[in-house]
DNA sequence: TGTACATCAGTGAACGCGCGTTCACTGATGTAC
DNA sequence: TGTACATCAGTGAACGCGCGTTCACTGATGTAC
């Protein structure tokens, strides 16, 4: 496994492995293979359950930065994006097999989003009862948030070190807009409404 | 380039194509492939530049299909969706080929995005002046909406056509979200970024 | 404590196959004088 | 109107190569009695 993912280290995907590369990388013989995978999809699945546990770890990893003197938003967005500075490069796996692959790698990495979504509709729902802040559709804000936060990691996966810190700020402002016009339509949805509309 | 489009319909990366497999389904012979393209590479640069051209038809459509009547967020994304369905699938493929390929190909993908994005951010600035709501950031603004868009035309690209109006309308209440939040962003900033921070 | 057996990750050699690429050639269409 | 030449999309045959997969075998480690 760790040398499948050295191989898709570049912009490579899963499908484009050969099980002889996977060997010649692991420097084992290529028959050699067989003592741990029934072939190449087998170790796919394996490696988009592994990923399925970094995401997971990022989640976990969020909760144990968060200080009160912190943006919660910040602070979730950059454990985000450190991830893709792990040493191990599951997260960049995901975020690219999620629309290439087998039908049941992108029903995996779909359900791991989805339980992603999940998680942050739950954290908004509890929030509303603390805050007092109303959210609109909170299932929908937590959908836009993932989606907008992946596609951002998508675009950070191919930047350097420096450029990232810009690509954080942006990503927050932009979860900001999505909470407080969800904020603002829970309190008036036909008034906002109208007001985006006419643009 | 019908015959590799005609290969790529299902979720392969074009990376994954093989010369004789696309001379195969275009009917003719391996070497007669040279006459057209140089190698696998060079199809592939032609494929970005017809789904640029793609995605630049799909904004001069949104434009034709635009009515007072109708709401402008989606008509929008209805024309991105419908493109989905046409008979080219050029759309499918950039919206693949951003994460997976050659470093030329995500750069041309790339460059399509930004330029969607720009013409998005005009739109947007020419509105503020006709109704009078300022909107904070439209850069930023431009490029949450065209990342989600395409996030979610990911999504809608896996789907049957009964469950894509559902998606339209998750899709338009998210691009809302953005829109009044950028707008009571540009009002108020300050109070807007700590109701949001309190989240 | 020994002995017998099972399991497991590994090996080298061999297989048939499809791949990308090169070769010299064909026949149709366009162009110059 | 003819003739000569250029261009162009196509062809079949052949090449060497790396691929996935199967075979029978090895030696280390664990387990039962």
């Amino acid at each position: 496994m760790d040398a499948a993912v050295a191989l898709l280290d570049g912009h490579r995907s899963i499908s484009s492995l050969g099980l002889r590369e996977i060997a010649r990388e692991a420097g084992i013989a290529p028959n050699s293979f067989y003592r741990h995978f029934r072939d190449v999809d087998d170790l796919a699945v394996a490696l988009i359950d592994q990923a399925g546990r970094s995401l997971r770890g990022i989640i976990r990893e969020a909760r144990l930065r968060l200080t009160p003197e912190r943006s919660a938003i910040r602070t979730s967005v950059e454990a985000f994006m450190d991830q893709l500075d792990a040493d191990d490069k599951y997260l960049h796996i995901l975020l690219r097999e999620i629309s290439i692959g087998s039908e049941a790698f992108r029903k995996a990495a779909d359900r791991e989003l989805t339980s992603f979504e999940d998680e942050l509709k739950d954290e908004l729902i509890k929030m509303q009862g603390v805050t007092g802040h109303q959210t609109h559709a909170p299932a929908l804000v937590a959908k836009a948030i993932t989606r907008l936060v992946f596609a951002m990691g998508t675009q950070a996966a191919d930047m350097t070190a420096e450029q990232r810190p810009t690509l954080v700020d942006e990503t927050v402002i932009m979860i900001r807009m999505i909470m407080v016009g969800a904020q603002a339509m829970a309190v008036d949805p036909i008034k906002a409404k109208s007001q985006a509309d006419s643009n």
